[in-house]
DNA sequence: AGCCAGGCCCAAC
DNA sequence: GTTGGGCATGGC
């Protein structure tokens, strides 16, 4: 069990923003979940972090996966700095960390976010994993049950149509396909989008099936660390016309004040705003 | 019953 | 380039 004091981090946050649907609390401040195939138990008193898990594979995977060489307390302040009506919702979300998720989960993840709500997102993801991912065997299963990797492309990708439809994915399941497919056909230079400049990354992903400029914003920066990429939906625009007066249906206004109030750092405040937007209407997330 | 949810696709302009 | 209708699903 690894012991590491970190600023500025709370499992909570974390695990609760909208950026993630694969960890589960089992406790107070205690968390399994599963990421890259690989199974972790955290948990959390004050500034202190327990990882579960070997010296290697905290090195190796979680600290990344965590961001953990960030300095957030620069970040906020910079956003402060930039837009002082930001600091509630920043204090709210204090421990937010933008994970380093897997690009092609990320990809089919956001993609059955479309026009969806976040429990159901959740339990589309649990199916698909249950159904085609490969299981890993971890030492809580007496309290949570088997937990599965998510699906890789090529597996995903030999999946009938209607069978995707009757898991719950809806009209997304051609665009699961499509892009299972496409992503499966190419997948290094899948892989590589992420390195790409932020705008050449985007329109490649708008490229794959189901993937509009939200989506592929998501992708962004919740896998490959883009943090000029900010999100669009319904939540966002609710707070931007709500504690800034920007009119909801007009797109243009909407990226002309993104780009005028919150700088380069625009990715964490759009995490902040979702966050804190969300809570004010989600009990379940009321601290 | 109708509206909403981390929107996208496609046709029409 | 922008706009509007349609869209599976399920909770409220």
């Amino acid at each position: 069990m690894l012991s590491i004091e970190i600023e500025d981090f709370q499992l909570n946050d974390v695990f609760t923003c909208g950026q993630c649907f694969r960890w589960q609390a089992i406790a107070e401040n205690k968390w399994i979940g599963i990421a890259g195939g690989e199974v972790l138990c955290v948990s959390q008193n004050g500034k202190t972090v327990y990882f579960d898990c070997s010296q290697e594979a905290f090195e190796r995977h979680w600290r990344h996966y965590f961001d953990l060489d960030r300095h957030y307390d620069e970040i906020k302040k910079t956003l402060i700095k930039g837009s002082p009506d930001l600091a509630e919702a920043i204090a709210f979300g204090s421990g937010i960390r933008l994970l380093n998720q897997e690009p092609f989960e990320m990809l089919i993840t956001f993609i059955l976010s479309a026009n969806n709500h976040i429990p159901r997102i959740t339990e589309l993801v649990r199916r698909l994993c249950t159904a085609y991912g490969e299981r890993v065997p971890h030492q809580w299963e007496s309290i949570i049950g088997p937990l599965h990797a998510f699906p890789k492309p090529e597996v995903l990708a030999e999946v009938p149509i209607e069978t995707l439809r009757s898991l719950g994915t809806g009209y997304r399941d051609v665009y699961i396909h499509e892009s299972a497919v496409k992503a499966a056909s190419e997948f290094s230079s899948f892989e590589a989008i992420g390195d790409l400049p932020y705008e050449a990354a985007k329109a490649k992903l708008m490229t794959f099936s189901g993937v509009g400029p939200k989506v592929a914003d998501c992708i962004l920066l919740f896998s490959s660390g883009k943090h000029e990429a900010f999100p669009i939906d319904t939540w966002i625009k609710k707070t931007l016309a709500r504690r800034y007066g920007v009119p909801e249906n007009k797109p243009k206004q909407i990226q002309n004040f993104i780009e005028a109030n919150f700088g380069v750092y625009k990715g964490f405040a759009n995490q902040y705003l979702f966050y804190y937007e969300r809570s004010l209407q989600n009990e379940h997330l009321i601290k």
